[in-house]
RNA sequence: GCGGGCGUGGCGGAACGGUAGACGCGAAGGUCUCAAACACCUUUGUCCAAAAGACGUGUGGGUUCGAGUCCCACCGCCCGCACCA
């Protein structure tokens, strides 16, 4: 046959097998309560416009482990939806008009398009948007029960305020503690916002972290990091001089046993007493605006230069009446955390060091490291608290102890003799989910003048957002919008008016994974299809929402469960959780005439190898511009730098740096099946892969060439045996092992390379029709998860029955993984010296006597015996002279 | 600043504490071709002409018969930090 008629032509089969699933409704979720069900679920995705190589990655995995999971024998749950709202539409409708409902739906649309052609197994009959009615709307009917159970409230917290634009700034709109439109100066400003009561969950979420066992380590750490659990002394000072009301300044600290290195009181500019003294003292309030133009995010507070301000007002110190203490207003203390308020113990805190050093106050150590003397310290001494060490100004306990020690026996001190009491702490706050936007879920309440703060009528959900809205005004159009905002009270009839704000949209990604069991339920779930299909079995995402989404989405299970919406094995809803990297791209870079830097698409550019190994790219337009060859510019310019770019490695793509990797021009090119097994093949699916044209080109031989093995395996005689059979089948049984193996634990590269050792065995088989045909298709099946298009096309080559897709997972023998002889290597002292070949079942005696009667071994021992020789079956010899 | 992660050939990466570099890319040589492309075959960590050998997993120490893997210290890069999603 020639090239001519026969190819693998992904362009034409792939779109060809996707209509033969649809038809046939492989991927229809059904309850089945004859089968073990499976729901992997990826994280949606916000519809930006475009797809890009990260979602493919991501999908591609969910679809292998959901194709597996199918050909398994599970009923299968793989859906697919889309987190609607948020700022961006805002930012397009103010940029460019329209509205951001418009602007939304048209991007799902576009990008549906462009999902559709990769082939996933999504039940796309479930498909929601959180900015539908339909789905906001039962999210309000949630937050009425959540309010209603005391897990929704209100109180003041601190937002970014622009003052020109009149609008709260999210924290990536404030660049240098500037607005990002206006360029103004950002305050710090207080609104009364509603909050969601995670941190009644605080013991309970921290506890649960030790039971998701198939979540990855660093996530679980970084939840226990996140909650913060501690333990400490809280206590006050009592004043001396203060305003009235201020007689005692409450405390918190983890460090009681440093009580007695006591140099300072620091409260946040945020304290009650601070916002007291800013009233009557410019000085005060003009160091307490300046705090807070540092903004509100932590990073921001922590790396600012520590600047505290004097209030003159000091404290006694509880063991010390006679020890006064100065207290500050300092910019690193957060209210949020504790009381707002500490003491500084500055020799075992390096911020509280570098701040007494600063302001002149004293450095008394507490303790030294054991068996040094008390000196003058150049830096904070802060050991682990596990270590023993010698205290010097302790007060409880022994002279030598370690710290958490210390800290208990404080504590106890403490509290014997009536100072402060022993109290447990988490750095977990309360989840505040007001926004003052537009394109987010109504906050289900009015606000009446008679009745207060009002739930709105469950029959009257969905409050719908308002379509006639612009968005050519700064603020937010809900607070504009009078006959929206404008209301009866759904308690007494009078006038009131509707909570403009809207939600956080991590509170619609925190319950959509439910809401995909009855997406189109009049209630928020339905008991029985939560109570086959929850938890998610696998969910698979970014490991940048490894604490928010994670965490919110665990207290709003706990959330629903006490408001009767999941049953109680759904408040961990997800049973597994796999982070996967990104998807990376060099960067061609070149500098223009003023030297800044000018990036290059990859498809504006040739690579090129020279001879040296040295790789360069080439711009397009400048050989289009000159008129020449790739061969003419490497003979003559190559070397000088002229009309190259230079290679930066590997970054994420962005558009800004030009290194994106647009899926539609990759699948028009090569086909679905190209970018599935690429994103899978390089990199083990945690880390980043970097994409590259290269490896792009060689997957697309890779599937060509499977597909010509099998055509050519298709012509095969029917009957007759030949002498490869049987290592051919040996060679199926291995990859059948190692693909399952590989697939259920999430190493899908190795899974490609066990697929890529398989094909090389094959095609170089010498085998008969049937083994031959045998082989292929089970080729075929291991490949289905991750080339489905490419693994039917071979299916029905083969005569296979049905859709390879509809076929079950093979299984390997294992008769036939294990082989009768097995290869050691022999070390001398832990280096390789020589290799032996042993029946599989040899005694460790017997693999001794060979491995010392070797040529190699011999000749080192040199006559001499041994001291020792250590055997491992199976693994190795290792002999020690 | 705090929290978390990652460092292995020219490149992406393999490796229950047991033969470092599976598999793929790239490169070199060959077959085919008038020639090229494609395809196929062989080689490919570094040093040495080759063999033998030596050296090799960010750096420096340590534990072990044996360390990429475990421990300590350091260096570099990446991610998160509560109103981006």
């Amino acid at each position: 046959m020639t090239g001519e008629t026969a190819r693998y032509q992904p362009q034409i089969t792939e779109p060809k097998w996707q209509e033969a699933w649809e038809a046939a409704g492989c991927f229809t979720a059904r309850r089945d309560p004859a089968r073990p069900k499976y729901y992997v679920l990826e994280m949606f995705p916000y519809p930006s416009g475009r797809i890009h190589m990260g979602h493919v990655r991501n999908y591609t995995m969910g679809d292998v482990v959901a194709r597996t999971r199918k050909a398994q024998g599970y009923s299968v749950l793989h859906p697919m939806g889309w987190d609607a709202f948020g700022m961006p539409a805002e930012n397009a409708a103010m940029q460019e008009g329209g509205h951001p409902a418009e602007w939304t739906y048209n991007n799902i649309k576009v990008m549906k398009g462009q999902m559709k052609p990769l082939g996933l197994s999504i039940d796309w009959s479930r498909e929601f948007a959180t900015c539908d009615p339909e789905y906001y709307g039962q999210q309000q009917a949630m937050f009425l029960d959540f309010l209603e159970a005391g897990l929704v409230y209100r109180k003041a917290a601190v937002v970014n305020w622009d003052p020109v634009d009149m609008t709260v700034l999210a924290n990536e709109q404030v660049i240098d503690g500037k607005g990002w439109r206006s360029g103004a100066e950002v305050e710090r400003r207080e609104l009364t916002q509603w909050f969601f009561r995670i941190s009644e969950f605080s013991e309970e979420l921290l506890a649960a972290i030790d039971g998701l066992e198939n979540w990855p380590e660093k996530v679980r750490l970084m939840q226990k990091n996140w909650i913060g659990r501690s333990r400490g002394l809280q206590f006050s000072f009592s004043t001396v001089d203060a305003p009235e009301g201020f007689e005692r300044i409450e405390v918190y600290t983890t460090r009681p046993d440093t009580l007695m290195g006591a140099s300072f009181v620091a409260v946040s500019p945020d304290h009650p007493l601070a916002k007291h003294l800013e009233r009557h003292d410019t000085g005060i309030a003009a160091f307490n605006a300046e705090c807070r133009r540092i903004g509100t995010t932590e990073e921001a507070l922590e790396k600012a230069e520590k600047r505290g301000f004097d209030t003159g007002i000091t404290v006694r110190h509880p063991f010390d009446t006679a020890w006064e203490l100065p207290v500050y207003i300092a910019n690193f203390i957060l209210m949020d955390y504790g009381t707002g308020a500490i003491f500084g113990c500055p020799a075992h805190d390096q911020r509280d060091f570098d701040f007494a050093t600063k302001y002149d106050l004293p450095i008394p150590a507490v303790f030294v490291p054991e068996g040094e003397e008390d000196a003058a310290l150049a830096e904070a001494y802060v050991p682990p608290k596990s270590e023993r060490v010698q205290y010097v100004r302790g007060f409880a306990g022994e002279e030598v102890q370690t710290g958490e020690e210390a800290v208990e026996a404080a504590i106890d001190f403490c509290q014997s003799r009536g100072v402060g009491q022993g109290v447990t702490k988490f750095r977990l706050r309360d989840w505040g989910l007001s926004r003052q936007r537009y394109w987010g879920c109504p906050i289900p309440v009015v606000h009446c003048d008679a009745c207060g703060v009002v739930p709105e009528k469950k029959e009257n959900l969905p409050v719908e957002l308002p379509k006639d809205v612009s968005f050519d005004q700064p603020g937010n159009p809900l607070d504009r919008h009078p006959t929206w905002r404008d209301c009866a009270c759904p308690r007494c009839g009078g006038k009131a008016r509707r909570e403009t704000d809207t939600m956080d949209t991590f509170v619609d990604s925190s319950w959509y994974f439910a809401r995909f069991t009855a997406p189109r339920a009049e209630t928020p779930t339905v008991a029985e299809d939560v109570a086959y299909w929850m938890n998610v079995d696998q969910y698979i995402g970014g490991v940048e929402h490894a604490i928010l989404h994670l965490l919110y989405s665990r207290f709003f299970a706990r959330a629903m469960h006490r408001t009767g919406h999941l049953p109680a094995k759904a408040i961990e809803p997800f049973d597994a959780l796999f982070t996967q990297g990104m998807v990376t791209h060099e960067i061609y870079m070149s500098w223009d005439d003023r030297e800044r830097p000018v990036y290059h698409l990859p498809e504006d550019v040739i690579l090129h190898t020279m001879v040296d190994g040295k790789r360069v790219a080439v711009l397009k337009a400048q050989l289009v511009s000159n008129g020449e060859t790739l061969e003419d510019r490497i003979d003559n310019t190559l070397a000088l730098g002229i009309g190259t770019a230079e290679i930066v490695p590997s970054a994420k793509m962005s558009k800004s740096k030009k290194n994106v990797v647009d899926p539609v021009d990759i699948i028009a090119r090569f086909g679905a099946d190209t970018a599935r097994w690429f994103v899978l093949s390089d990199s083990p699916p945690e880390r980043d892969v970097e994409w590259t044209s290269a490896g792009a080109e060689a997957t697309h031989k890779h599937l060509a060439r499977v597909w010509a093995l099998s055509e050519r395996i298709a012509a095969m005689p029917e009957a007759g045996a030949a002498p490869g059979d049987a290592d051919l089948l040996r060679a199926m049984h291995r990859a059948i092992d190692e693909v399952s193996r590989t697939i259920e634990s999430f190493a899908f590269n190795k899974s490609i390379a066990a697929l890529y050792t398989f094909t090389n065995v094959l095609s170089k088989a010498d085998a008969s029709g049937p083994v031959m045909r045998r082989a292929v298709r089970t080729l075929a099946q291991l490949m289905a998860p991750m080339v489905p298009h490419l693994a039917e096309e071979v299916w029905a080559m083969q005569g296979g029955e049905g859709l390879v897709t509809e076929a079950s997972w093979p299984v390997a023998d294992p008769a036939m993984l294990v082989s009768d002889t097995v290869t050691l290597p022999i070390q001398i002292n832990g280096k390789r010296r020589a290799e032996i070949t042993v029946a599989a079942d040899a005694t460790k005696e017997d693999v001794e006597k060979i491995a010392l009667a070797d040529d190699a071994v011999l000749r080192f021992l040199a006559g001499a015996a041994p001291k020792k020789v250590i055997v491992v079956p199976g693994r190795i010899v290792n002999v020690v002279l």
